[in-house]
DNA sequence: CTGTTAGCGCTTTCAC
DNA sequence: GTGAAAGCGCTAACAG
């Protein structure tokens, strides 16, 4: 547990001045020397010299970090759009700082504290899916704070909160999985949480495409769980069902399989999302596929902008027929 | 964009010197009397005031960082891992900068690196698997440059690199599987690769427990796709493959069922680490169960510990029967 | 109990 | 081209 190595113990090795170590060690305008360049550099190798972040960021007024707050990590939809979010931030040199918010409202306002503590350039905000109007208050307040502060807010697939935002097509995909299934005389919907503006859109989507009414619509948890136990509650006879996601679908299909119905033969499945395991299931599943690595790059491309105006990215979706569908349509 | 407020803002809204704000906003053991206490509160309050959390790094010696180094987020042996690592993190007030390391070797090196540079706590690494002896040695140097720096290393799913480690029973619980799989006589192995102890260590076991050879021995990728490509190498007459992790063990289930193969009327399939979805597979998969939030929570708790000598976790492993094996045994 | 003051390690004018 | 010195915002002795 050694001191690690300072600047000035650079310098002082080196045989220069701390502004010429720094000038040639972290990235000036400013020119040296090569002859000092090289000491410098030499002196810097050999002692294992790694410069203190934090007082870069003190001295420079600046921070190398964007915070990434999500629902849940061990979700495949948030590890998918993490994954992007982490590729594009080495690409650009810049470290993420990561949060489940899980369901909690206010974990998202602690963290974004934190973040504004930390100083954090931006903040990614993934699907945060608050329950009470009190709590979303108090975070479109904690993100008015967040960025009168300088710092760049994103809201990925969750419109409504000021900051720039990421979304899906999610009428539109929605529409074209409605009509994939428009043949289906009974159809069921499984939605998320209805106050949810994503799940308001897929099923007002879903609806246009499908050109009836569906017969019936349940409502459930956003999670795996919350499909299975949908389950339970779609009627006999129904010959196709939509989910409002993959996660959810994933769930459903279990439930329906225990209830003794084969898919598609009794009941065709869709989806949306395109998580990567739903082609693995058996049958694969028909869904509206997101890119969601490519989600999470834009939205820190987004993070990064110096300053102006909200401005939202629209994702275009596609749908995917599987074999969960195959006799639909 | 105003500038945030300082701490000295705070002192003199409330008109009291910058160490009394300090005192009372800052867990400090110093007492401050009632009055100029809640003056300050007051006025923190008031300003919105966050502290700085650089300066406070730098005056105070220490970060409440920690490093979560992880192959691919989007893996779901991954971010299962990594949730139990947010959770605890959030729980001891520590904050987690997250990267992915991929296929590269020297990605850890670097990133180790960073986290020198953010004077981080402590870095985990989950299960980078390097290619070469000299990635790997760089790794080494560079988690001696780490930990020589006070900083705690912990090595999850992977032992056999300098610092503490948390390792499952991957022989004890592949040991369980191949005596559940013993009544088959033409058992196929598919293996990710050799060089991983991880991956020997549960082809050891599972050899085991099986109590006779295997008759086949595939390598492949440690991914989806690298079990699904494993398929075609499976011989006809195999009544039973074990894979040596449920990511793999989900490609190859897809890729045996397009060559026409039931599973597990024709073969028994079954994987290790038991990630959620694999109970949503039809049929579901046996597998050896992991704890794998658990996993990540022990690690933070590792990399938590003031100094003392290098600690190894062995988690504990359960072997899970699923329909994907039920005609074995 | 409260205030003064010297740093923490680095960047950045401003002189030389 | 190089160096001296003044902070960045906060903590922690050290005096009162």
């Amino acid at each position: 547990m050694t001191r690690q190595p300072t600047l000035n113990d650079v310098a002082v090795a080196a045989g220069v001045s701390l502004a010429t170590a720094s000038r040639v060690l972290n990235g000036s305008d400013r020119k040296v020397s090569a002859t000092l360049h090289d000491r410098v550099m030499a002196a810097a190798q050999a002692l294992h010299y790694t410069a203190n972040a934090q007082a870069q960021a003190l001295a420079r007024r600046s921070t190398a970090l964007v915070g990434l707050l999500l629902h849940d990590i061990a979700d495949p939809y948030f590890s998918g759009i993490a994954s992007g979010v982490l590729s594009a931030a080495v690409a650009r040199d810049l470290r993420v700082v990561i949060a489940d918010t899980g369901a909690d409202p206010d974990a998202a306002v602690a963290h974004l504290s934190a973040l504004r503590g930390e100083r954090a350039r931006a903040a990614i905000l993934v699907g945060s899916r608050t329950t009470d109007r009190a709590g979303e208050k108090r975070l479109a307040e904690a993100i008015g704070q967040f960025t009168a502060a300088g710092a760049r807010m994103v809201c990925v697939g969750q419109p409504g909160l000021p900051g720039d935002t990421v979304v899906p097509d999610n009428r539109g995909g929605a529409r074209a999985l409605g009509a994939h299934l428009s043949g289906h005389a009974r159809v069921a919907i499984v939605a998320g949480p209805d106050r949810l503006r994503t799940v308001r859109d897929r099923v007002a989507g879903f609806r246009a495409g499908l050109g009836h009414p569906e017969t019936t619509l349940v409502s459930a948890e956003f999670s795996r769980d919350g499909g299975y136990g949908a389950a339970a509650h779609i009627p006999d006879g129904t010959t196709a069902v939509f989910v409002t996601s993959d996660v959810m679908a994933t769930g459903l299909c279990t439930g329906l399989r225990e209830r003794g119905l084969r898919i598609p033969e009794d009941i065709a499945v869709a989806g949306f999302d395109d998580i990567p395991v739903i082609r693995d299931l058996h049958p694969a599943l028909t869904t509206v596929a997101l890119p969601l690595a490519d989600m999470g790059s834009q939205a820190l491309h987004l993070a990064l902008a110096e300053d102006g105006p909200s401005r939202t990215v629209t994702i275009p979706t596609r749908l995917v027929i599987r074999d969960s569908t195959s006799t639909g349509s």
